[in-house]
DNA sequence: TTAATAGTGTCTTTAAGACAATATGTT
DNA sequence: AACATATTGTCTTAAAGACACTATTAA
């Protein structure tokens, strides 16, 4: 940022302006952390039914939960996350808050909306900058949950129906649409049904659309509403194979790995054929394969740098 | 939202809760207003030269700024917008300092980015809500400038140029485009240039990107910045023929006209054939054809609003 | 050998791009 | 009639979708 230069006359306004006069917002980065993990921890995945050895393991799309230790919604599950301090800009904070609470330094991080609905936060004005981050799951491990501060990986999985549509007065168009999140947690057989309404408002003109909970599902703050804008987030960047799924994968993958990140993402199946022709200019080859398989081993592939863009 | 029910020992920690005890930044909403507007006022459209009366008005993509009354950047042209109350949220915030500053009470209006960087403005802690607003050029009118408060339409114009490419040691890409942004204010023959380098990073791993401002051409604040998000975010959403651009639009319009508003956000030409092939689903043809041109009326379509989305 | 995943070939369908041709008000 | 824009037709090229086929490893 350039140094600003004020005359001397601005000086004297600037040394007499106070910020504090008026009212001010706290402000927090809120964190939706998502990784593609195993269904089973590799202790489990050791000691699974020999039968069964040659079943690749499971993949489910992840994001990352913290109980709050704290009134308000003390016990309840809620994104990782926390004020912006001064001298600090909201992409910092957001890194320091994902670094303190999971201690991933280096990840896919960015800002997808923000949250200051009035009364979203009993405490009182306090405005919620959205993180989306994509980490490779296999990179983090949680710590056992202590007494005094709890993280757990939930399973997410999302659906949409448009419940309604309707014309109205003006020749507009009303649609509500019901999302439904299911978030699962498995070492505690913990199930958070959240569900919301998102309204779509289109006059002759304009159009418009909001979110509204219908039910938390035991999330604190309007986080829901936060998980789901992360989730559609990411959905919206992978359409049309967007690079970002390599985020969710450690440096070098096999393709199919990559396309099971795309298919939990984007909720469908895709034809392996069309995805490897997609997919093809984006990663490099490598001479190594993937081991301990009980089938046919991969080549592993790595991000061609040339190819990204964001 | 749902009201928060609080449990006794709750309502006593959340009583004694102070939010005054930490440092908040202020908030603002600083709204970027595009519209495609004719070159010339009615009243030079009205007596140009008669050996040209069959010739449509050139058309060219416009922001509104507004010059500064008071310290900081006192005299500079800036964006439209104000500070955060209590009680509403950005989004309200952002309506209600369009509708003040330009009497247009229904526009398109997202927010697009947050601008947050410490040092962004003299005056302290301040972040900045970025929102991009579309509206019906021919809709608003500015009044003359007065002393005390003064705004203009000026020509938007970007070219970016990608400068430099270099691979890092870690096998990663770093590229450098330059952004150049002409803002002319035709009235008064003013010319502002703004240029900006936007730096991507790309490790094996992850992207990264970031703007710098090299020269501010004369806007207040880091604007320049602002200004140029909001015009990518704009192209973004016009690509692949996004129906955003109809926010650009009266309530009726011609498919050339329409045709005209993506090229100029775009900055490339289309093929007339081409664009009506795709945008034909999204709009109603009406009963009226448009009167005065010097050649065939177009006929005048609207809005499709079942094809709206969002 | 078999189960299970790895990887390829090619036909069909759909969309994008290019360009030529025809149509029709105003003056 | 001439200008300037309006509007449509169709050929070419590229991308997406569907599906069948072959290949290779561990046990």
């Amino acid at each position: 940022m350039a140094k600003y230069v004020a005359s001397k006359e601005e000086k004297e306004y600037l040394k007499k302006y106070d910020v504090t006069k008026f009212d001010r917002p706290s402000v927090t980065a809120d964190i939706t952390v998502f990784a593609v993990r195993d269904e089973m921890s590799d202790e489990e995945l050791a000691q699974r039914d020999k039968s069964n050895y040659r079943k690749d393991p499971l993949r489910e799309l992840q994001i990352l939960l913290v109980k709050r230790a704290s009134y308000p919604y003390r016990n309840q599950w809620a994104l990782p996350g926390g004020f912006s301090k001064p001298g600090e800009s909201c992409d910092e904070t957001a890194r320091r808050e994902l670094e303190e609470e999971t201690g991933v330094a280096d990840a896919y991080l960015r800002p997808f909306g923000v949250f200051s609905e009035p009364g979203r936060d009993p405490r009182g004005w306090i405005i919620s900058h959205g993180y989306l981050a994509l980490i490779d799951g296999r990179k983090y491990r949680l710590h056992a949950g202590t007494d005094a501060w709890e993280a757990a990986w939930f399973r997410i999985e999302a659906t949409s129906t448009e419940t309604s549509r309707k014309k109205n007065k003006q020749n507009g168009v009303v649609i509500e649409i019901r999302h439904d999140l299911s978030l699962y947690q498995r070492e505690r057989n913990l199930k958070l049904k959240v569900s919301l309404l998102e309204r779509k408002w289109f006059s002759e003109l304009h159009g418009y659309h909001e979110y509204e909970i219908l039910d938390a599902g035991g999330l604190a703050f309007d986080h829901a509403k936060i998980i789901l804008n992360a989730f559609l987030h990411l959905r919206r960047e992978a359409e049309g194979l967007g690079n970002v799924i390599f985020d969710l994968m450690p440096e070098k993958f096999t393709l199919n790995r990559l396309q099971k990140a795309y298919e939990l993402v984007l909720g469908k199946e895709l034809l392996t054929a069309n995805f490897r022709r997609k997919i093809t200019p984006l990663v490099l080859e490598t001479e190594e394969e993937i081991a301990g398989v009980g089938h046919r081993p991969a080549k592993l592939f790595k991000r061609n740098p040339e190819e990204f863009y964001s």
